[in-house]
DNA sequence: GATACCATTTTGGGATACCAACCTGGTATC
DNA sequence: GATACCAGGTTGGTATCCCAAAATGGTATC
């Protein structure tokens, strides 16, 4: 695999993730070559890269940035309860917890002074790396790929002082039962986390379809 | 997406699973080229999508199928043991339960003049609709993604006439429990199924391994 | 003014040409 | 005989060309 294709791919993902180019907008193979100065080959292998992360999607022949899609947001919702629970329940019979530290410290490195995107990002790295402490790899890409389909729609959900707080107080209590391998505890929790969040997402992003589809953004309803 | 594209994508996963090209062998796009008619363009984005399946894997710069790897072949376990019980759960909370009967008439296919190939395809089939009937397709992914990933390893465990039937009474008794929306106990049962089936799997590989791999089979240990 | 139709352009899929890196085999040197 | 080295072939990565199909836009017809 060489540079210009993993640049065309790396670029594009952050261009979408970061919402430069807007949900369900239309993508031609022509533009990306032009926009990234890369030919079509390195262009045509990002984009099947894309469309296997949920990024990018076809749209009869050509290439569309996938809709923000409400179901589907649900379902990621469901699928990441699953996997996150398990990894965290084999976590919990490990017996080296030093590891946990290290996110520990991921979530105090976030202060009132962090910008916005910085808490965003440490908000699903501290899912991921959990996930990858469990030592399952499929679990661990399992969570990467949920929380990076769910990202853009996570940018755009309208989270309050109050909501993200409590977000980062039920990080640490995740943490805490985990560190001291209360599984149930630790389980329990993490549903608990993931189900308030979902559910919190969908009702936001709900209530700002009309502003979202006004900023050229398509949202799919559930 | 083509017909070609398809076309090629579709075949050499089935030399690949069929272990017509054994695993750690090495590709090449030029071989696959000829092989199969095509150009390079449909050669490169089959390639593509089978990496993200692990079917084939790079080799510095080039090609080679994946080999069975013991280790992942466990981890995979775990993984599908999360999203399969999560998916019935979900499905054990439906009212609707006759899609079942769908399922349960796939194992009645099966006798004793059954080809040994069908009865590979139909157990893992079963799993399949089962994870589909969840309504998440996320689930049902994981699951299929899962089933692909084990199908070369499950095809060449040696298996005997009493672990192919136990294996069938499990997916019965699974089947019984789900109709009757005991989730928990449905939940139990297939854990223990997957548990089983991946112990004899792994045993079975790991004391066949000097075989398989005089057969020119890479197989990793775990 | 609406609509059916046709020429033009655009687009993605496929094929091919080219290149640099890498492997390979043979040869010259010690 | 061992080894260093070089030439030729092979391979994946990239760029570019061609094509059929689909979109587009303008025009003629009613």
């Amino acid at each position: 695999m060489s540079q210009m294709m993993q640049n065309v791919e790396r670029q594009l993902r952050e261009m979408i993730l970061a919402l430069e180019i807007g949900p369900g907008e239309r993508l031609t193979e022509r533009w990306i070559e032009g926009r990234f100065g890369a030919s079509r080959t390195p262009v045509r292998a990002a984009l099947l890269r894309l469309e296997t992360e949920g990024l990018v999607g076809r749209d009869g022949r050509g290439w569309t940035v996938s809709p923000i899609n409400l179901a589907e947001l649900e379902q990621i919702a469901v699928y990441r309860e699953a996997v996150e629970v398990a990894a965290l329940r084999l976590t919990c019979g490990q017996a080296d917890k030093s590891a946990i530290d290290v996110i520990e410290a991921m979530l105090d490195s976030c202060d009132e002074n962090t910008p916005r995107e910085e808490w965003h990002r440490v908000g699903m790295d501290f899912h991921i790396e959990l996930a990858r402490l469990s030592g399952n790899e499929f679990l661990f890409r399992a969570v990467r790929d949920a929380m990076t389909r769910l990202s853009r729609a996570r940018w755009l959900e309208v989270r309050d002082e109050t909501a993200l707080g409590r977000a980062w107080l039920e990080h640490r209590a995740i943490l805490a039962a985990t560190r001291l391998a209360q599984a149930d505890e630790a389980a329990r929790l993490l549903s608990a986390h993931i189900v308030g969040s979902r559910d919190r997402l969908v009702t936001s992003l709900a209530n700002d379809r009309r502003g979202l589809r006004a900023r050229g953004f398509a949202v799919v309803a559930a």
